[in-house]
DNA sequence: TTTGATTGCGCAATAC
DNA sequence: GGTATTGCGCAATCAA
């Protein structure tokens, strides 16, 4: 089972990206705060169409950083959710089979029992029976 | 669950931690092509100490661009990969469910089928049965 | 050593 | 305006 799906995908280069942080950490594998000082004004909420227009949306205001860091816990929080639920549909699956197979055996044993019976009945010429009780 | 809405933006934005930004696009929606042009040497393998010394990997060397794409070409295989098997587990569960249900209904039919034909037999008179099939 | 596969993580868009 | 999801790229690590 092997389906290597490549597509040719060239673009998406997304250059720059000098991840380093103001701090000057080229690569931290566990440092998530970048700056802890505010680098530039915030509490103007409307008007910052002065300096550099743009819709930018100013990464390095304390609003921005904040609403960053409140999105990477919902992010975290999201996909421990996510993984939790594989690992218990795993768990289900697991399970399921293993009744799902005990079941097959005793519906087998019960119709041998059953087949037996029957065999059995039709056996036994002293009995004029030629009803069937169900289905 | 709606993921068909609308899909604008084809090609991703970059954006990636802190600064940078050497082509000038902060968050471009649309930016395929962000520098073509080589930046810096790629054709010595070693010897690259001088210049910014540090332990940088030269993010802008056409080898890492290379790498990177690679990896981002089979981080997406992956993903995909276990998308696909989480998918199919949620599929197995609910057929797994389904037969189970079934099952549970054919051990009682039998049972009952099996309960009737013993109790028949009990009730016959004309008959010293007094074994036991089997359990 | 090199290369594909995985995985944790942050960003941004978007769903809710 | 706020969280929850999702796709994506980066880097570290695993595994051949």
């Amino acid at each position: 089972l092997d389906l290597s799906s490549s597509l040719p995908s060239q673009i998406e280069t997304c250059a720059q990206t000098s991840v380093s942080l103001t701090t000057g950490q080229p690569t931290p594998p566990t440092t998530p705060e970048p700056v802890s000082a505010v680098s530039s004004a915030k509490s103007s909420p409307r008007k910052m169409g002065r300096e550099k227009g743009k819709k930018s949306v100013d990464r390095f205001s304390v609003e921005y950083r904040q609403r960053r860091e409140r999105n990477n816990i919902a992010v975290r929080k999201s996909r421990d959710k996510a993984k939790r639920r594989n690992l218990e549909m795993q768990d289900k699956l697991i399970e399921l089979s293993a009744e799902n197979e005990k079941l097959h055996k005793t519906i087998e044993q019960l119709t041998r029992e059953l087949t037996g019976l029957r065999d059995f009945f039709k056996q036994i010429p002293s009995a004029p029976f030629a009803g069937s009780e169900s289905r």
